[in-house]
DNA sequence: TTGAAAGCGCTACCAA
DNA sequence: TTGGTAGCGCTTTCAA
């Protein structure tokens, strides 16, 4: 590994030249900075990172915290990790992986020894540990997700209350005057922040907007499956005409194989919207309509604040909600004149 | 973050011997120690790592490639990424992650630029483009998977080929002669290494062994739940008495799924084993005997290696095959005297 | 437009 | 058992 030395005695020019050259923070004659160039490709060189970290002020390395729990949605969790470091890339950062337990001891031993220039917090819990830790470092922290006690903190998140908000309204301005809401499983409410938002919205705007709603619980594990068609017959049952779909990608296919099986077609007979999902409703076996959760648009926010705080105006502290977007999937159209609870067959 | 300096002054020692202190690489009178950690906790001091990394020799910082193609298993992969991470911690390592295309462009950058000691390849296909890559850096790089073409490569992987043959030995000891191999999906034996080594495998231990052999493919998709049906179906029908299961969790339970719905018990009807599987065969609906893949076994070792390279006395390259563990869980046992195709209903 | 040189904070060698 | 100090390779000020 050649180091500047060699390439400013190859172009003959001094290394400060060759750093102002690379850097671009001074101007080069056009002539010395082809010179240079030249040598940096024939010697093949790369500017040493522990160098720079040491003489720069910068890193350029984010830290990514992850608690990984058993109960994580690995494909959601992929997701996230991949479009953090897509949109780290494309500032020239790379992303330092601070897995399980090393979460938390990992943040305060980044922090301590200057290793990373921010951290980005994953899969944030209501009562998450790594809150308080963000409060004690003078590391840059972002959180993608939304703690329960956010005060001084930077956080970015998808504005769920807005994207149930908007189901509630598509379906009540078809029509529909009964709603099922399909959540998660009943530990989601507990272990992660959104799932009490999107459930709290859709009950409140069903409310305001004059719809009846009914909730019920699914689960994305395989074992699940079941869980999911059960919630389904049963808000059926209830007379519920539409349904919204906050669950896993294993859960909404179980929803949509007890309609198949009670004959009831999408969306004639019953209107079906999703929200919150990370994976494609349209490649269900029912394309459906749908307000996902979009990893890029928090994770490409959230790397851009993290860069913000290591500008000259740091950020405000604060909650920035991402506005929810609407795909439609043709899989909500206005009730059928017949109770849908009960299908002719 | 206070620096050695202000520890040195605090402790009233030369910096040289709070280095030495810390690092252990020299004897260091108790009481001066003492004074020392006294000094180090008191101003809450941590090397900066970018002084370090330029003064010693080392980062102790890993790269994670990892290519993250559309068909890669997520809990799978998230396993493997955590094992990594925890085996390197261990070891006093932090792992960079360097994902997607930039797997390729990321592993010539951070050997270029110095910013990792070592390299971990994850997810490794049959013709991995960081395969030649890994030949041009002169950063050690461990392959955790393997890939055709290995020459002077250090991989690291399953010994599939023994946990398949296996797999059939213990069905074909417990008295099967005919055996059915539920595969992964057709796509998987071309972009991934070790599913065609465990169909290969079966296939000749069943030649050996004086067994029948058939093999059909499932799928680890919602969607494939369907094929893995299919192919179980169309396996008992053909006359196995005894199915090896080398496919996702999802494939598992359908293939499950199938037995039950024909009546067909596990063991007494028919005897399943799994091979490969990185998920608790135990917790299915029907426990199964597995021939598991352990992700903490491939990387607690990979991170062996990757720690070897960098010592005095670097591994020859080479594959190191691990070999295989047996889980029973009850469902091998001797065929019954009727064909299990033809099940009493 | 360019160069010289002072650090950045640490490791490890050489002396004592 | 300890201290002094020369780098590691770069960035950035200060001069020219």
């Amino acid at each position: 590994m050649a180091n500047i030395n060699e390439v400013a005695e190859a172009a003959g020019v001094s290394i400060s030249t060759v750093s102002y050259a690379l850097s671009g923070k001074r101007p080069v004659a056009p002539d010395t900075r082809r010179r240079i160039e030249a040598a940096v490709v024939e010697l093949g060189y790369s500017p040493n990172a522990g160098a720079r970290m040491l003489a720069g002020s910068r890193t350029q390395i984010f830290a990514l915290t992850e608690p990984l729990r058993k109960d994580t949605h690995a494909p959601t969790h992929m997701a996230f990790v991949l479009a953090t470091a897509i949109a780290a890339r494309r500032n020239d950062y790379d992303v330092l992986l601070l897995t399980d337990e090393q979460a938390q001891a990992g943040m305060s031993r980044v922090a301590a020894n200057g290793l990373v220039d921010a951290i980005l917090v994953l899969d944030v819990a209501p009562d998450d540990a790594r809150v308080a830790l963000a409060r004690q470092i003078s590391t840059p922290t972002v959180f993608i997700g939304i703690p329960d006690d956010r005060d001084g903190l930077i956080c970015v998140d998808l504005d769920f209350e807005a994207a149930a908000a908007r189901a509630v309204d598509l379906l009540v301005d078809a029509g529909h005057t009964a709603i099922g809401l399909v959540g998660q499983a009943e530990t989601a409410y507990v272990k992660s922040n959104f799932p009490p938002r999107v459930r709290a919205s859709v009950i409140s705007r069903g409310a305001e907007r004059g719809a009846a709603v009914a909730y019920g619980t699914s689960g994305g594990k395989r074992a699940d499956r079941a869980a999911a068609r059960a919630t389904a017959a049963r808000l059926l049952d209830g007379g519920a005409t539409a349904l919204i779909l906050h669950c896993a990608d294993e859960a909404h296919a179980a929803v949509l194989a007890e309609l198949d099986e009670r004959g009831l077609r999408v969306p004639e007979d019953v209107s079906v919207i999703s929200v919150g999902a990370t994976f494609d409703t349209t490649a269900l076996p029912t394309p459906i309509d749908s307000i996902p959760l979009v990893p890029e648009a928090s994770c490409d926010l959230a790397v851009d604040l993290a860069l913000q705080c290591l500008s000259a105006d740091r950020p405000d502290p604060g909650v920035r909600l991402i506005p929810p977007t609407y795909s439609p999937a043709g899989s909500v159209a206005p009730p059928s004149s017949q109770s849908s609870g009960v299908a002719a067959d």
